[in-house]
DNA sequence: GCTTAAAAAATGAACGTTCATTCTTTTTTA
DNA sequence: TAAAAAAGAATGAACGTTCATTTTTTAAGC
């Protein structure tokens, strides 16, 4: 079992709750008052964790980021076929957007606002670079589409990000049905 | 010739700076103040064309909403076979989010923060109704794949969306073969 | 195990700034 | 010259951050 610090809890519901509350307001419009409120902490507290509200922020983005990735490539292993191995991680990759609704819709977020810093993007986008791998392999071995690895990414996996938000703002319901169509668009999108 | 009133062409200025400023620092983190400077207009006429803050960004919103649809359907006619007219609406939906990218990127902002009512999302909402019954008819002709108007939408206009942020960021430049594999991408993954 | 004192963590109130909005005055228009 | 439009300065509220103080934790000596 690993011990968690008491500091530890507290960082944990400072960034929880600024997940909480950026999704539901936007960034300038979270004040740190609030933010230290729903942790049960004061104000003052905040600036032990962290330097300032944008050093908060892109902290959270970062971690929640790591969150994601290790989550999406968890049951992938390099040795995989490129089929196998898409599957697998497209179906984490949509399983993460559409269960953990929360750190998803932060992360969607900040891809689509000037909220983060450019260089806390940067690191973020670091972790996805096994999904590049595999494409690049797959296409080496004919069975991927030849085709720049940002359209394989906006035609594969951006769509869950729509999907997501519509399953957020309860405007779509997405059953086990839909997620196999979904799936089939993904491959269909970027195989030969 | 239309003659554009004097008022008119400070109210266009207001929607212009305003557009500028949201797409480079956000919502909140845009004041009144800087929307008049770039405007070339005292803060208090602000108020004289909108009601506040708020009201002013749901206006450009919806606007700008329009200005999109109008520009997507601006050849399309009901009389066309599907898959012309399939092939008319993306590319018009493509060039004026390569494009006019200013007006593009304020509208993805809109879309993915909760800086706009939720009246005024629905409102521009139903600017995309023609390509919806486009869709539904080529549905019971049987060209057009039997899934929700939501996926299709998420597969063959949302990754427009991603191509033009990382065209934005310099990260990806979209030439004309681009362009075409894209369309490909989209028709593919739509047509039964 | 208990006491105690130094160090660390946490607090609430306060500060200086910024912002949306309004008010009074001036400028432009007709 | 009266009405409409626009301006700039003023206002009050809200915010991020800091500061002086209090509370909690740690560990040494008995």
């Amino acid at each position: 079992m690993t011990t968690i610090s008491k500091s530890q809890i507290k960082r944990n519901a400072l960034v929880k709750a600024t997940i909480n509350l950026v999704n539901n307001s936007g960034f300038h419009a979270t004040p740190m008052s609030k933010i230290a409120k729903m942790a049960n902490v004061s104000p003052a507290t905040i600036y032990l964790y962290f330097e300032n509200k944008q050093d908060l922020v892109n902290q959270v983005y970062i971690e929640v980021k790591a969150a994601y990735t290790a989550f999406a490539f968890k049951d992938y292993d390099e040795s995989l076929p490129v089929e196998k191995g898409f599957e697998i991680v497209w179906k984490r990759i949509a399983e993460f957007k559409l269960n953990e609704v929360e750190q998803a819709m932060f992360l969607s977020q900040c891809d689509n606002t000037p909220m983060i810093d450019e260089a806390s993007r940067q690191e973020g986008l670091k972790h996805l670079q096994p999904l590049l791998y595999l494409w690049e392999r797959g296409q080496k071995e004919g069975i991927i589409k030849p085709i720049s690895p940002y359209l394989l990414y906006a035609y594969s996996i951006y769509p869950l990000t729509f999907l997501m938000t519509m399953q957020q703002r309860d405007i779509f319901k997405l059953n086990p049905a839909h997620m196999e169509d979904a799936y089939l668009a993904a491959w269909n999108s970027i195989k030969m």
